[in-house]
RNA sequence: GGCGACGUAGCCAAGUGGUCUAAGGCGGAGGUCUGCAAAACCUCUAUUCGGCGGUUCGAAUCCGCCCGUCGCCUCCA
């Protein structure tokens, strides 16, 4: 399998570590707000990537953390005048019940900062040791110009970073380029007691104790937004091979394009939010989802429910395709398809492409249907490839009570003896008026058909 | 100011040196089927890939310049 590395920004076949397994360690949310369709995008991407591995028979090492501690999070608790651990939990249920309907798999393991505190401490003490990190006021940094590779993976130099007026200059810094491992507390917040005074820890250091203590020292893949590349996993690359002494923390780094809405991206600092719930009240998860993955995941997906309508209609015709036929003759082949659709996802999980091969693979299966050849293998593997994009081809949800069923089916058996006796204007009116409630009729072969 | 990405049909979106007179989807047009529809199937819907130059036997694909859009450099998937 092929898959783009940030780190060298090229192409590169992927050779993980030990043969039979993989380990992958994706950034997860802060957990201060509702999941959005940007989070989904994210999550789905890493999910594909986790499926196909899979497929591909690797045993999967899926780690992914929860930042619940931060200045946003802290905010939002006094706000709403709940403690900061209720804000996170809220929103760490509201993640999976997200993920959840997306059909996302479950992470092996979901660390919170919060929780891995004391490893936390024992990481930056380490990093005092060694000289990489220094305590400054109540607080500790890391020592940036150390870092031999600095600025490797989001391709600047630590000069260029200086002389960007936009960072902030901290006095008890050594260099304005160094970053916080430790946070002194002030008054009212969270904190947690060290050898360096009550405080918590910076953004980054969490990621680099969490995915040495849970999958090692070295990563197969480390993945996230592009957002995060800098500063974040800059800043994480340099604490885990200080920490650990080893090269390279990750061998590939995968970053997902940011989802636009309009003209920006989606972001919570503009505000320009649209929350996964409020997307599946409109669209299906299985919609949201292909469309999510209907374009390639390093580009820009601009959301908009249009999209979303569109790919729903066109998952109607994969559904169709899979509709059981009871022919029996020769067997339709559907092999080339498969080897196609595996090829593309190979290809740094190249979506469009194996999606578009679902699509001709149902063309083909319809055709077949036709002309009464035997599909069900076919069918099959088209449902293989669905499940590797984690597409569950389910009818949408329907508001018809099952106890009105009963009345639609005696409308039909109604409207049926009326077409016998060439009653079509009655007939029609009483496909016409279910249609304007929404259910769809269609008279095939083997009698009427609704939905 | 520094770093990076993108600009392909009415819309979404692949393809990154020859098989591209450019995949797939949505939408649209015509047809088959049907009492009529629906669904499905068939045909058509970019001789062209932001613009201008260059490299090459050959470019949407490589290089340069220009125009436009966006992201990162501050919390962010």
């Amino acid at each position: 399998m092929k898959l783009y590395n940030t780190l060298n920004r090229t192409i590169e076949e992927f050779k993980p570590y030990n043969p039979t397994e993989v380990k992958v360690y994706v950034c997860g949310v802060t957990p201060y707000s509702s999941t959005h369709v940007g989070h989904a995008l994210s999550y789905v991407v890493f999910d594909v990537l986790r499926r196909y591995l899979e497929y591909s028979g690797f045993n999967v090492h899926h780690v992914q953390n929860f930042t619940d501690v931060d200045d946003k999070i802290i905010i939002k608790a006094k706000e709403e005048g709940i403690s900061e651990n209720e804000l996170t939990e809220r929103y760490i249920q509201d993640f999976f019940a997200t993920m959840d309907a997306l059909n996302v798999l479950r992470a092996t393991k979901y660390p919170r900062a919060t929780q891995e505190i004391p490893d936390i401490i024992e990481t930056i003490n380490t990093l005092i040791e060694s000289g990489h990190a220094y305590p400054a006021g109540a607080d500790v940094f890391f020592r940036v110009k150390e870092s031999i590779n600095y600025g490797e993976l989001s391709n600047r130099s630590t000069e260029d970073m200086i002389s960007g007026s936009r960072i902030e200059i901290d006095p008890n810094k050594e260099n304005p380029i160094d970053f916080a491992l430790w946070k002194g507390s002030k008054e009212g917040e969270p904190s947690w007691d060290s050898p360096w005074g009550p405080g918590r820890p910076g953004w980054h250091i969490e990621c680099t104790t969490m995915s040495t203590k849970y999958l090692g020292d070295q990563l197969d893949i480390h993945g996230g937004g592009m957002d995060l590349v800098f500063p974040h996993h800059e800043n994480e690359i340099a604490q885990s091979e200080a920490y650990t002494s080893k090269q390279p923390f990750s061998k590939i780094w995968m970053h997902n394009g940011l989802l636009q809405f309009g003209q920006d991206k989606m972001s919570k600092s503009i505000g320009n939010l649209v929350s996964v719930e409020e997307a599946l009240t409109k669209h299906q998860p299985d919609a949201l989802r292909l469309y999510l993955l209907s374009s390639h995941y390093r580009s820009p997906l601009n959301y908009s429910d249009e999209g979303c309508e569109a790919v729903a209609r066109s998952l109607q015709r994969l559904r169709v395709a899979l509709e059981p036929s009871a022919a029996n003759g020769t067997i339709l082949d559907a092999s080339a398809y498969k080897t196609k659709f595996l090829n593309h996802m190979s290809n740094d999980l190249d979506t469009p492409q194996s999606i578009a091969v679902m699509f001709d693979l149902a063309r083909e299966i319809n055709r077949a249907k036709e002309s009464s050849m035997e599909v069900a293998e076919a069918q099959n593997e088209l449902k293989t490839m669905g499940n590797i994009l984690g597409i569950t081809f389910s009818l949408p949800e329907t508001a018809i009570l099952s106890n009105v069923a009963p009345f639609i089916d005696l409308l039909l058996e109604i409207r049926q003896d009326l077409r016998q006796a060439n009653q079509y204007d009655l007939a029609d009116k009483i496909r016409n008026t279910l249609q304007d409630l929404n259910i769809n009729i269609e008279d095939t072969s083997t009698g009427p058909k609704w939905q």
